[in-house]
DNA sequence: CTGAAAGCGCTTACAG
DNA sequence: CTGAAAGCGCTTACAG
């Protein structure tokens, strides 16, 4: 019943001694390209089998340049968006062969000192998926002397990568479907003011719309992504302009909250009445209860180009940062009237 | 414009030299409760500041028997209530000056490499927060030789921490209030037959009933959490029966899908046909589109356990694992009729 | 290709 | 309380 902690922890040495040859054999044989002939290779492999032996990542790590240790900086789960993106980066630097160390700095505690803490471990990248985070814990990361990428957010410097959706793209995508069938009265939803993807995707909503020659009727920011959020922005936009027959959100929770408030409220049949469509394409937007038409962020392309800015910064040398902006994808479901 | 990696390693020797004490003096500096003395503390501290100065942790953890990794294994994100959890547990982790590094197993990948991978760093111990986690697994987790702790699973073992929400109860709390205000014909729909979760909280649904009187009409396993199995549940169920005026799920999303089946193909009201009671409470069940009456899962709490267990488990000594149940709390929303 | 030696940055007994 | 020394488990030049 009682539980002893029995960890045997086998060394370089153990297989050494066993396999007959050097540590430093044991070594090389454990590095991808180091020398090592066929034979001993053998020997010391079937010696570390014996024994279940594997490098020691800690120690490892103290001698070389890099530890594979990702660390994600992140804000709450305040979004189902979040977790979403945050499951496919996860995924993918698991596939990359680096673990991710978690960060996540709470709005009531310091947010620096969990930062500081993950960079004790040697952190070989930032990946800051922040919307919510406060500027002295971006601030932070950038000033931490280690590569940053950043996710779905602007930075006033350019020393550092931002990756994120093309918004102005999901912005015209979203126009045009909703002009292509026939709507006429525009509103767009946002999230903060401040925040780029917000206004990038209302600019690209409001550009595409003026090249199709139609204005927008109305344009409010709700200050977050939340579906609370979009439930108000709902009830007092549409209590304004009843004529509004399209809504474009900035995020499907906004989505969300806006087709409830619509349903709950105002007394509005979607698509018959007002055509709602979101961004993100979070999962829940195919649950039929809400059939949300959205333009998807593309978290895997996402994930993956992250993927491939941690091994571009892995690499010494003279290092150029860029700006990545992927492309978005329309998914038509049943919140938008048609034809 | 271009950005040269350039971090400054301060150690120890550096410290020491500006201080004018011994490494040793500076180690013991930043280890609390070893001996230093006012005066050297002081000087050691000024030069650290002025230096900028952290302990590697990746060397300190090399020479102490814990590292203050915490593994979080965990299958993928299908259900709103895992990011849910996964939230509170990393921020409680933080509070506890752990850092968690992640672990997620693919399904399509490796079942056990990633944990090995996470191994190798040392964690001090494993949180399997595994609902849809492959058996092997599990095996290589509870087999590792490094303390375990299964988050709301059962597992055949008596050598791991097993922390869960008292499902019985919550089965019962479901019970009481559907009986109470009246209902006569009840149904339960739970995810995985196979899982300890529904199970549990099946049986304590029923065992309530029997104490009141009254059987269940009606009960089925969906296989998953997942808003698709309850949607469809729903819909072979109440073809089925119709007279059934109540329904407990498993899970909160499973409700969902029972609640939008009901609206769209069935033509019933909720509360005032057929009453629906949850269980999580997962943030989506406050929305007004839902308005879930739920059992509430103590994420906070259960985090908070899983943070005692851990520092139990990292003084030495003989070791006696628990199986701790948390209770649960009902949550009184819309979606039962009341009185 | 191979091994002995030095070193990564820290902490822990060990004498004082 | 303090410092010199040894050691954690590994890798990396350095000779061979």
């Amino acid at each position: 019943m009682a539980r002893v902690k029995n960890v045997i922890r086998v060394t370089v040495g153990d297989v050494a001694k066993l396999a007959g040859v050097s540590r430093s054999a044991v070594s090389r044989t454990f590095t991808p390209g180091a020398p090592v002939s066929a034979g001993t290779r053998e020997r010391v492999l079937s010696a570390a089998k014996e024994l279940g032996y594997r490098p020691n990542a800690l120690a490892r790590s103290l001698t070389q340049s890099h530890t594979n240790i990702v660390a994600i900086v992140m804000g709450e789960f305040d979004n189902p968006f979040q977790p979403w993106m945050f499951d496919a980066l996860t995924r993918h630097l698991h596939r990359g062969g680096k673990m991710p160390m978690l960060v996540t700095v709470d709005l009531a505690g310091d947010p620096v000192e969990p930062i500081y803490r993950a960079l004790d471990f040697r952190v070989d990248v930032l990946v800051v998926a922040a919307g919510s985070l406060p500027d002295e814990s971006v601030a932070a990361c950038i000033e931490s002397g280690v590569p940053v990428i950043m996710l779905g957010r602007s930075v006033e410097t350019d020393i550092v990568d931002v990756v994120l959706s093309d918004n102005h793209m999901a912005g015209a995508q979203a126009a045009t479907i909703l002009i292509n069938s026939g709507h006429k009265s525009l509103a767009y939803v946002g999230g903060s003011e401040g925040r780029l993807a917000s206004k990038e995707r209302g600019e690209g909503f409001v550009l595409a719309l003026d090249n199709m020659g139609v204005g927008l009727t109305q344009k409010v920011f709700c200050g977050s992504y939340s579906y609370q959020a979009g439930y108000e922005a709902a009830l007092s936009m549409l209590a304004l302009d009843k004529k509004i027959d399209g809504i474009f959100c900035a995020s499907d929770s906004l989505a969300f909250g806006v087709m409830d408030a619509v349903r709950d409220h105002l007394g509005l049949k979607i698509p018959h009445d007002l055509s709602v469509i979101g961004m993100d394409d979070v999962p829940m937007s195919s649950w039929p209860g809400y059939g949300l038409t959205t333009i998807r962020q593309p978290v895997n392309k996402i994930a993956e180009f992250v993927l491939e800015r941690i091994d571009y910064w892995s690499v010494p040398g003279e290092k150029q940062p860029v700006l990545q902006r992927i492309p978005t994808e329309l998914i038509v479901r049943n919140s938008v009237r048609l034809g």
